[in-house]
DNA sequence: TGACCAAAGTGGACTGACCAAATAATTTGG
DNA sequence: CCAAATTATTTGGTCAGTCCACTTTGGTCA
């Protein structure tokens, strides 16, 4: 059971991303709040200030009144994926970019300072990669420890921050979409020995190739799985 | 004048930051705050969630714990930059190595999906960058507009999102070392060319090469405007 | 020593009130 | 009749006090 104000703030961000409220038009306010949600005024502050704090509204005497969509922050991210029951596929091909290039970025800034030990770590986990027997899920979990760990050995905090923030509101909202997913076993497998091969020559040009083909790979098989759904979704519609 | 729930806030975010408090300790309950800043248990209470959102505590019945750094929000950074009177040279750098790495993968996505018109607009920023006898300021706007045009243009929501909460926390927190900045203006200047050479000819390994020239640039540049700080601080300690 | 229990402390929620600023409505002057 | 100035209303910001459920803590008892 969570909080009352997160229940409130919940149904503001919904209605504020759905574009119930328009840019500029004021929000309900906090007493007519009070009245709708069955709550006291204080909760229902709790919950107008964390959506002024994700950038959705400004909050001022006079009124709450919607912003621009632009001025918001990273972590709307999870609310708008989790606002039908399956995400966006433009919006998720678009954090898979994201996500893929700050993998690449943190595994250039690894090969820049990391050590030797560090680097050996992250082929170890590679090798999960590379076996093509083990089950879709434990695939996929692998991928995740190797990006989690990459960014780890960066030692970069925004990398850090920004890639968690990322993947926490990514991973619980693609499980809907995740499960149709069939990934190219055999081109992972070549890429995870392509990347092991430039992480251990410690190869700039071949680890920044090697990661752009995984973007795509990914991009791929997350754009398969999204035709899956659909016909699947038509299939039962019929 | 600011919020008062913004004031303690914020001195809870320092505290915090600053490691006062250390990881899984205890904040101050909410009623030792209302007698500290001589405020309302609601203003305080609106502080410690915004502490919560800001991912440093968890905030639950029992007490307010510190949480570990790594699973704070995006947001921070601009409390990490402002805590001392010069931002810290390693996330300064840092946060220009994950800047421009973004601007790089939106200028590829320009290339992929945007129109004709989009491009020509942004080669029209690059003017500015090429005239070398321009102010300093006026040659960091132009970077500054040239940035934000090729993330507008990107049409990639996550990414507009990252790199404007990036810009608006690094812009405010640098005035103070970017005075010292001189930039290379002929460097910048043949940059500027190859970019525009890149766009035209839709090459999309010039495009990621000259960005990763760029970002070099503005590291170096940064990193020399830090050593003449420290001089210069020296200078006033005799 | 260990398990258990009661008391103190904590955050969550509620009520009702007051203030200053922004807005909406009204009146006033042209 | 319209526009400007004024009043009335609404809004968010703050405050004080209360109750409740849960956690923590400390001590007691087996």
């Amino acid at each position: 059971m969570s909080m009352k104000s997160d229940q409130i703030a919940d149904a503001l961000i919904h209605d504020v991303l759905t574009a119930r409220y328009r840019v500029g038009e004021r929000l309900p306010s906090e007493r007519d709040l009070v009245t709708r949600f069955d709550a006291n005024r204080g909760a229902v502050r709790e919950a107008m200030a964390k959506v002024a704090q994700l950038g959705l509204a400004d909050v001022l005497p006079g009124g709450a009144r919607v912003r621009e969509r632009e001025s918001a922050s990273l972590d709307v991210i999870g609310y708008l994926l989790a606002q039908q029951e399956l995400p966006d596929p433009l919006l998720v091909d678009q954090i898979l970019v994201v996500i893929n290039n700050l993998v690449s970025v943190a595994a250039t800034q690894v090969l820049e300072n990391a050590t030797d030990e560090s680097i050996e770590a992250i082929r170890g986990l590679l090798e999960p990669l590379i076996q093509e027997d083990s089950s879709n899920d434990a695939h996929s979990e692998a991928r995740f420890a190797l990006m989690k760990n990459i960014m780890l050995a960066s030692n970069n905090l925004p990398l850090q921050l920004i890639a968690r923030t990322l993947l926490e509101q990514f991973a619980p909202n693609i499980s809907a979409i995740s499960c149709y997913a069939l990934p190219d076993r055999a081109r992972y497998a070549v890429y995870a020995r392509q990347l092991d091969i430039a992480l251990t020559t410690r190869d700039l040009q071949a680890l920044r190739g090697t990661f752009d083909a995984f973007t795509e790979l990914n991009r791929e098989t997350m754009a398969r799985a999204f035709l899956l759904a659909d016909s699947g979704q038509e299939a039962i519609a019929q």
